[in-house]
DNA sequence: GATTAAACAATAATCGTTTTTTGTTTATTT
DNA sequence: AAATAAACAAAAAACGATTATTGTTTAATC
């Protein structure tokens, strides 16, 4: 019992049916209307399912609009996760996630509302907690870099976590800073460059 | 004559103290009430001045508020570029335009903005035309370091700054990004290491 | 010649009202 | 035991009428 509190502090767990069916029907009511313009009726129409539903598993229009962006978050580094496992090296597997997330931004559900909320958007991209769950991606990465012999061992893991997602939103965020970073083998060029040696 | 329309492609002259005074009146108005509840009347009222000077030296209410805080950003790029003078590193100079950067961000008439309307500074940090005044900014401070041998001449010019923006803008975006660079020292000692060596 | 004050239509903000939506609860159904 | 449907007060959105603001123009003033 007690479900929607507990959403709240823990993960959701996206296995349960009615939980993926509320969200489903929450993304696609996001995707075609925008947030303000969704309801939490509309939300129950549209996934065949009751409002009180909703509710029992979502404290509030909040937490449901959160789960949807968080799954969407969830399924990313997912399947960044598992691509990355192809990629040779830690500057290939950064190129991978610039190029992705880009492709992410440019077609998914932040395209869609940044059309009809870009303030929203915009405010998400600024939150640091948008970026926190991904934090806790790159360490393994790092130290696989490490023994590799890719990169140095001096530099302690935190720091080099802290780079690479830098450069990661950055590159994301502003696709030309000055340079013009477009095609992956730019992007991979630049990456190479600055994780290997910085401007010496 | 014709000044409003010059002033839409050309850039302001601030020494003209008629514009001094539009500006200041309009940053005292959007400092104390944000955008949206400052109307252009209260800009004349406030600047002793009349509503049809304002509309004869900015096209309108936006190229007045646009007048503002490119005149604050024009403020702090000659201020951080006089300070870096004194700073004999390239690396120095960096931690300067951060620390100060973070100060202006937190104190700064967009500390204010962000009270009343933070959707519409994360609007304007996130638009790629505001850092653009600021990316001629560093090559001539890239071309001295080479000289000096702080960093590798290999790496061209347009490179390099393109990493230094890229920098900057992250850390004073997002103060703590996995790693919590907080003091001076913590940005200095971070931004050392990745500038000079990167994560080699 | 530039600044101002006043007048003006077009646009946008505000206000009070009505309607919708939210979030909770209750009884009923599966 | 969980999902539903219905009912409900409180909060928020939508609406239309009113008021304020914008941006332009005009003649008067410095």
């Amino acid at each position: 019992m007690a479900k929607a509190e507990d959403i709240q502090f823990n993960s959701l767990d996206y296995d349960d049916p009615m939980v993926g069916r509320i969200l489903d029907a929450a993304e696609q009511c996001i995707h075609r209307f925008g947030i303000r313009r969704s309801t939490v009726g509309e939300v129950a129409r549209v996934g065949k399912l009751s409002r009180g539903s909703i509710y029992r598993y979502f404290a509030d229009k909040e937490a449901l609009v959160a789960g949807v962006f968080k799954r969407r978050q969830e399924l990313y580094l997912n399947r960044t996760e598992a691509a990355l496992e192809k990629e040779p090296t830690l500057v290939d597997k950064l190129t991978h996630s610039v190029v992705s997330g880009r492709k992410d931004m440019e077609e998914g559900i932040f395209a869609s509302l940044a059309e009809t909320e870009p303030e929203t958007v915009a405010m998400m991209f600024l939150d640091p907690s948008f970026y926190r769950r991904s934090v806790s991606f790159w360490p393994p990465h790092v130290l696989m870099a490490q023994e590799a012999g890719e990169i140095s061992s001096d530099v302690d893991v935190a720091t080099a976590t802290d780079l690479l997602m830098r450069l990661a939103v950055s590159l994301v965020m502003f696709p030309n800073m000055g340079l013009g970073l477009k095609t992956r083998r730019e992007i991979r060029a630049y990456l190479d460059q600055v994780i290997k040696r910085g401007l010496g």
